[in-house]
DNA sequence: GCATGTGAATAGATTCACAGCG
DNA sequence: CGCTGTGAATCTATTCACATGC
């Protein structure tokens, strides 16, 4: 009963790893899990499971294990998946149309409601179940659209703008994969992800010897004018 | 003079984002830059970067601040970015697609060697500047075409496939977008990226008040017969 | 008896603060 | 005298180990 216990940034970049294994265990019809399995699955340590799921409250029966569907409805009410969250696409360009026609994004709760670009040639054009408006248009569709998280797929050139954009009209949440670093205004949640950065990283544990650890990324969020930093996840 | 100590894997992480911001300030023709200036640009504290630049041992000038090309040059060294690395991208579907004409990929080092699918409808496509070519054919190609890297961008249900087959074919590191735990031998790196582990983490902040730090990812290698378990980075 | 839940121990990362040097 | 380099202090995260309770 940890229930007002403050959650560590580590555990809540991996509560979605254990949600994603939840997920696979009730596919298979599992009704009850052990921290060891579920760990197995997400790819961590056991005691991580237990002290990470015991900052929800700790929901498992002792000798027996934790309850998969319980534990998932928890999970997911921790983490505000309870309604759909709106999000809008900006940049267009080849990265922005696979991320919109991602079909995890729906099956994971989140809905694409607008999607941004200056080309002229991309405005009007569809982008997975929406169409391209022209990026002058964004404080009005943000603010139309209830839009909570904008993710960021521009060139680098164009991040820093449209994240002051997104965030002038509302976005409280930015997820940007334009390779730059992007600063954004106290209360705004912030995560990076670059390819290129990825990859160097791999680079320097090919030279040297592979890395024993496996970590998580952690998360990247934002309570005072806090810059940027962070790199992070995509899917495919 | 910290030549022999061993590198943090948050240190690590981070080299890559000074990188970035060296670039950009040789770029506007700075030939010297402080640690002050240095952070600011990289969305980092100060001491933080003196710390981290100690590690590589430490080619400032106290009084002055650092050289911004003997820098680069040091950096770049250390990630191992000296010769292009030779990546493979397995999974032609869009987001594949997307990565294999992301020009910062040459920009950075990286250079795209092969492509694989099993769809026979991508077979012979081109990706980028190489053609698809049939899964079956990864353990040739890849052994042929010397990869080190491998990018996986299957759906979930293929990534543990490929990956047993890359690594068995000599690959050191991966790179999973897949939305699914792998796991990869002892001796090979794997970072991983998740798109909705992401905005399920940024939803979390949304509810909850946005966190007051910002962190960067950390790296996910493999010395023991480590499992997967991490999330990182991408670029647009 | 078996697996959770959790204090205590350990390890790792960040930040402070200042000595040292150009 | 300014800025690096770094020990020491702090904070965060991970792992251990075992008491607790089903």
């Amino acid at each position: 009963m940890a229930s007002v216990r403050r959650i560590p940034q580590a555990t809540v970049a991996r509560l979605p790893l254990y949600l994603r294994a939840l997920e696979e265990f009730a596919a298979e019809r599992a009704s009850t899990i052990s921290s060891e399995a579920l760990a197995a699955r997400a790819g961590v340590n056991a005691a991580q499971v237990r002290k990470d799921l015991s900052y929800l409250g700790s929901y498992g029966t002792r000798g027996v294990g934790y309850d998969v569907a319980y534990l998932v409805h928890e999970i997911n009410r921790q983490l505000g998946l309870g309604e759909a969250r709106r999000v809008a696409i900006v940049g267009a360009g080849r990265l922005g149309q696979a991320l919109g026609g991602y079909g995890g994004l729906p099956a994971r709760g989140f809905r694409v409601v607008a999607a941004f670009d200056n080309d002229s040639e991309k405005v009007g054009a569809p982008l997975g179940s929406v169409q391209v408006s022209p990026v002058s248009q964004m404080a009005e569709v943000i603010s139309g659209e209830r839009v909570a998280i904008a993710i960021v797929t521009t060139p680098a050139s164009a991040a820093q703008m449209v994240v002051d954009a997104a965030t002038a009209a509302g976005v409280k949440s930015i997820l940007n994969f334009a390779p730059t670093t992007v600063s954004v205004p106290a209360g705004v949640a912030l995560r990076q992800v670059d390819l290129g950065i990825e990859l160097q990283i791999l680079s320097f544990y090919q030279e040297h010897e592979a890395a024993s650890k496996i970590s998580p990324s952690v998360a990247g969020g934002a309570l005072p004018g806090t810059v940027p930093g962070a790199a992070a996840s995509i899917a495919g």
